[in-house]
DNA sequence: TGTACATCAGTGAACGCGCGTTCACTGATGTAC
DNA sequence: TGTACATCAGTGAACGCGCGTTCACTGATGTAC
């Protein structure tokens, strides 16, 4: 690829991940083209099409929310999977157009997957701590995420998100008088 | 207005509630034409437009949540918030088209309104029981239905809404040990 | 009770706008010698 | 190092489809007498 195409390349996408991020589905491709300096023809040198487009953004998202799992694993095993959380949370808030649902299956399913398993290592390491209770399944960890989608989504208090995981994990916590049935 | 009128704004309501609930926002006016037999320019005989259409379904929806909160009142101190919350969980399901944030400000904002007070009041029962943390807010009640909604929102097992609230419910309780600080 | 007429309901086809996508062309880049 | 040419980048304008909305007309309802 010509080096001025590349340029132009790296333009459209830090484009469209603003434009997207900020308008979610809503953004056109004019607006990311406007964005970008450029008319809507000359993403189709670069993209096949829209959805191209947008994967390539929406795997740059779940690449940071992966980084996102790995970082955790620093935190202590009583810690991991509330550190995770916030993390994806404020994540969340800051694409919050990236992260509705209403892109449909244009997310990348190879990191997906590979982020449901980074969160069920984290819960597993948790739970073998004793710091949370051992019915929560990792479907649990991925309801969450979508828990936080759903109230970041919906606009609101900018702390409201978080005085909602707060409660969560108030909920995931084996408190030690309730609970303690065998593994 | 005529009584075959009147059959048919009925039908085309009916005909809406249900490919909105089912469909969401993707519904299209012919989909709701299709579904009450009768051709799209027939709607406009009954509603200025599509979101005068919108906004009818909705305000039923509204009205039915409106409901269940009243019928929440019924419970006991304790158990009155989250029979509410569970209610709502279970209406959400079973119209998840409809509580798509997607509709934007077309829900109808007395009803709305109207809920928020409903929630706020079943909330300040059960904290004065002594069930519900003192420092919870009616804004956690609005986000826990956010909550709730963006998991039903992202499709996964039926009962994972369920499990999701059971550990909300946890964490609002007020565990007599930890918690006791001065109203 | 029957008939005449005005009113309003129902409708297929067409319109228009937004938006993704393509065309046909001009201009820049980089390689060959 | 300079020039010629092939290749590919950039682009304004046009295309086409989906979908909400409107038109011009036919048919049903209900009221007046």
């Amino acid at each position: 690829m010509r080096s001025d195409a590349t340029a132009t390349r790296a333009r459209l996408i830090a484009a469209a991940e603003e434009v997207f991020a900020q308008h979610g589905t809503r953004a056109t491709l004019e607006d990311v083209a406007r964005a970008a300096g450029t008319g809507p023809a000359t993403l189709y040198r670069r993209f096949p099409n829209k959805d191209a487009l947008v994967r390539e953004v929406l795997s740059e998202f779940f690449g940071r929310l992966l980084r996102a799992a790995q970082e955790a694993h620093a935190a202590t095993d009583e810690q991991c999977l509330s550190v995770f959380l916030y993390t994806v949370g404020a994540e969340l808030v800051r694409k919050s157009g990236l992260s509705a649902y209403v892109w449909g299956d244009l997310a990348p399913e190879p990191l997906v997957e590979e982020l449901r398993q980074q969160s069920a290592a984290l819960l597993s390491r948790a739970q073998r701590s004793g710091a949370i209770r051992h019915d929560v399944t990792p479907a649990d960890v991925t309801a969450i995420i979508w828990a936080l989608r759903g109230i970041v989504a919906a606009g609101g208090a900018d702390d409201l998100w978080r005085r909602h995981l707060d409660t969560v994990l108030r909920g995931l916590r084996a408190s030690a008088s309730v609970d303690r049935q065998a593994p």
